[in-house]
DNA sequence: TGCCATTATGCACTCAATGCCATTTAGCGT
DNA sequence: ACGCTAAATGGCATTGAGTGCATAATGGCA
């Protein structure tokens, strides 16, 4: 369930550090100006200056804008992959993808970080990083989904796994929504996850809920 | 449940029927060059060209090239909110979305016309699309949860009512995503419609499905 | 040191989108 | 029918994202 969390080894060559450093710089450059302009002041020229590189450079790193507020990979599908993977016999696939959820860690950056939290702002109000979230969230469900046709062969179909995996992605989304963005002040991010948890459980009606009490196999 | 389905009154004036007719000609040329060269080689200029106006004009009717794509607000939402408002007594809020779903007419367009399977297909492809999509959905949901948070107060609370609602549509638009767009002929609207139902109700564990037998309100 | 591949950058270009402004046209009262 | 007003139209210029191309700078390696 561990997964790994962030390696982040250095790499080895000198060229590969330096690049990695413009890379971070950017990110840094480019979350300073969107929380301090707003995204749409911010120009890309803007904040390749502020990098101190050239403005035809930076789509040598990132293929858009809003390509920077999305700089790494999820995470999160890996674990919800493990956690298919990694099932127990007679688990039902709802209470398996909660139980990927619960397996993360109360401090998990991709959750509650600070990029998160902007990219979480931003998602409402700009189209261009909506639509890349969207992308985002569309190729994650798909993996997923993917994952559980063929851990549940005769029980899940193809539109029953996409609509599972939808309805448990879209109430992440929207939960972290209600949690994260329409508070003033966020709430530390061990309060968040256990209330995303709970609403999560709530909407999909998890074991540890509403009926069905024949298979209670996960534990808290 | 009907919630008039497509006025589609002509307005009076003749310079509103103009209007009209200028804005469905930008609606059927955008549609006809998207299909034809795909959206991104497709531009604004080419677009109003085709609908005979000049360029500038075409973001006088469409604030952007992808808002050609979303020409009406969605009428899922008002069916959304009239199945909350109209709900029975004891009617759990699942049940309540799931028979909004089913009183939707078979063949409406929002959810099966060619406009919305083009939608559909660029989606996935096109950020810019998504992101229309996306902050549409995301209002939807806004709306949709504060209702059902009104309509059952003390039950439902800020986050489950949003959680709920983003696995609801969520489910939605995975299970069309496989049984609209992941094909290669889409099949008749109808069996979209019955599979769509189906596969949302397994992903929500409905009444009708699996466990939870102690308020057996819903019929079918 | 010198060669090679990668990376960085400048320049010109396309296209979406916006602001400004002149012209046309529909609606309406007289 | 006439003329006024407001909306609609569209041309022109501008900004900013993103791309292709050519060239220079730089690290890896013999």
């Amino acid at each position: 369930m561990t997964t790994d969390p962030r390696p982040a080894e250095p790499p080895a060559s000198l060229r590969e550090r330096k690049r990695e450093r413009t890379r971070a710089a950017l990110i840094a450059a480019g979350v300073e100006l969107f929380e301090r302009d707003g995204y749409d002041q911010t120009t890309v020229a803007g904040i390749a200056a502020a990098a101190d590189i050239g403005t035809r450079t930076f789509f040598g790193y990132f293929a858009s804008k809003e390509e920077l507020l999305f700089p790494r990979a999820d995470d999160r599908v890996a674990a919800a992959l493990a956690a298919i993977r990694e099932r127990r016999p007679g688990e039902r696939p709802v209470d398996v993808l909660l139980g990927g959820l619960r397996g993360l860690p109360p401090d998990d950056d991709e959750l509650v970080g600070r990029l998160a939290l902007l990219r979480l702002r931003l998602i409402p109000t700009v189209p261009a990083v909506a639509g890349r979230a969207y992308a985002a969230q569309f190729a994650a469900q798909r993996d997923i989904a993917a994952a559980l046709v063929e851990a549940y062969p005769g029980e899940l179909d193809g539109p029953s796994a996409a609509a599972l995996t939808g309805a448990f992605v879209g109430a992440i989304a929207a939960a972290l929504d209600v949690l994260l963005v329409a508070v003033d002040v966020p709430p530390p991010p061990d309060a968040v996850r256990g209330a995303l948890i709970e609403a999560v459980e709530s909407a999909l009606g998890a074991s540890d809920r509403q009926g069905a009490g024949e298979r209670r196999t996960a534990g808290g």
